[in-house]
DNA sequence: CAGTGGTCTAGACCACAGA
DNA sequence: CTGTGGTCTAGACCACTGG
């Protein structure tokens, strides 16, 4: 025997049981105890097996109420995002980064930094290229009462990387739409316009206040990939 | 007070540490016994605290090798794939599904269930809509020694909550991509073809066998949402 | 080999929400 | 009120891997 049950285990004995059909989709299944002791672990184990089908979406657990099979199973994707420069060296590309336009003014869409609608922010759009083919173009927006951003050099850096180093994590949202390409995009990527991109949107909130807002826009064939 | 250290105080607290670089990217950062004797918590909650970390790809852990501070933090972002008719009525709307095509043929692309290249599978064409306006088109093939296959009543219910009730458990592979609208695919969400589309491509395996190739196209302006 | 993270256990208290 | 899951603790053993 390598070792007793680990909760890997368990959860894959209760996944099996739950694809059999053992316990049907709403159905409850016994409390946390009962099953430790069918299974021959502690009570501990067990939580941390089913806290993990939980997660993945195929039971749902409430207090006092119980564990169900989930009716309806959820299927939840963890797609990695990486640094810009990351992703295009991890293909053996010579990375590149080239700033198209810093400039103060007031955004137009409404989930952009600063305060007021009309607040003057820093915009900034870069292109992003591996071996000299542009890869994504970078549209960002920064509330410019950030400390430390007359120090930034987005010349050379990318203002995603200068971010990431010196502004403290909060929360955020992310966005994956396909967009049509409008005149700058597509001129910067030498495309025609309307050319549908995989746009990534994300806003970075410091509490309640938006920090930053970028969209890059990914050259035509980019992908997400992830397994299930 | 409402309690003592949770694993979650103490996960925002050493994140805000090395946000506040008292660690810096790369450093090592002290064993989970010193930790757990600095923040007043036993080794099991400094545990999961620091692994809920690493999971969020803060910090990057090994036996024997320690906790260090990720050089290059990598940002997950978890989505939620709901079944369509699910995502459909949550917004209020009266769902639809009509099946358009059904045919056996030889799939085009290589990502297609069955074994030989050549092989025939089970080929479905449908379309998913709220309210009566279309709201994404799903292309599937099935590998058609799927069994059961023959008493799958196509014609009503979606092809996906069909095999979602009946094929076991299974791995795959999620593609996110924006593709212009093809001819078919135009005509069937009523849009000029070369529309920009945000697809959703999805195989899914038994094993090391395809059973389903999924891809669904959405109609302009759908997105894909989450929270960092 | 030895240090570090990974996990298990047994017992306990707590928070939440269903009855 | 009461049952269920959520979590904490203290102690232990184990697996992996760097030195």
């Amino acid at each position: 025997m390598s070792r007793r049950n680990t909760w890997q285990d368990i959860r894959e004995k209760v996944r099996r049981r739950i694809h059999r059909r053992d316990w049907a989709p709403g159905e409850m299944i016994p409390n946390e105890i009962a099953l430790a002791g069918e299974f021959g672990c502690s009570r501990a184990t067990m939580n941390r097996a089913l806290r993990s089908l939980a997660s993945d979406g195929l039971i749902d657990r409430r207090r006092k109420g119980g564990t169900r099979v989930a009716l309806h199973p959820v299927r939840r994707a963890v797609f990695e995002i990486p640094v810009l420069r990351h992703e295009i060296e991890e293909t053996g590309a010579v990375y590149g980064y080239r700033l198209v336009l810093r400039e103060m003014a007031a955004p137009l869409g409404h989930a952009a930094p600063g305060i007021g609608a009309g607040a003057e922010c820093l915009h900034l759009v870069a292109v992003h290229s591996g071996d000299g083919q542009p890869h994504a173009v970078e549209d960002r927006w920064i509330d410019p009462a950030l400390p430390g951003l007359a120090d930034a050099p987005f010349e050379g850096v990318s203002a995603n990387e200068w971010l990431l180093e010196h502004v403290p994590y909060t929360s955020g949202e992310l966005t994956i739409s396909a967009e049509p390409a409008d005149a700058g995009t597509a001129d910067l990527l030498g495309l025609p316009q309307g050319t549908p991109l995989l746009c990534l949107n994300r806003v970075t909130l410091d509490g309640a206040r938006i920090v930053t807002s970028v969209r890059l826009s990914y050259r035509p064939g980019h992908r997400l990939t992830t397994s299930l």
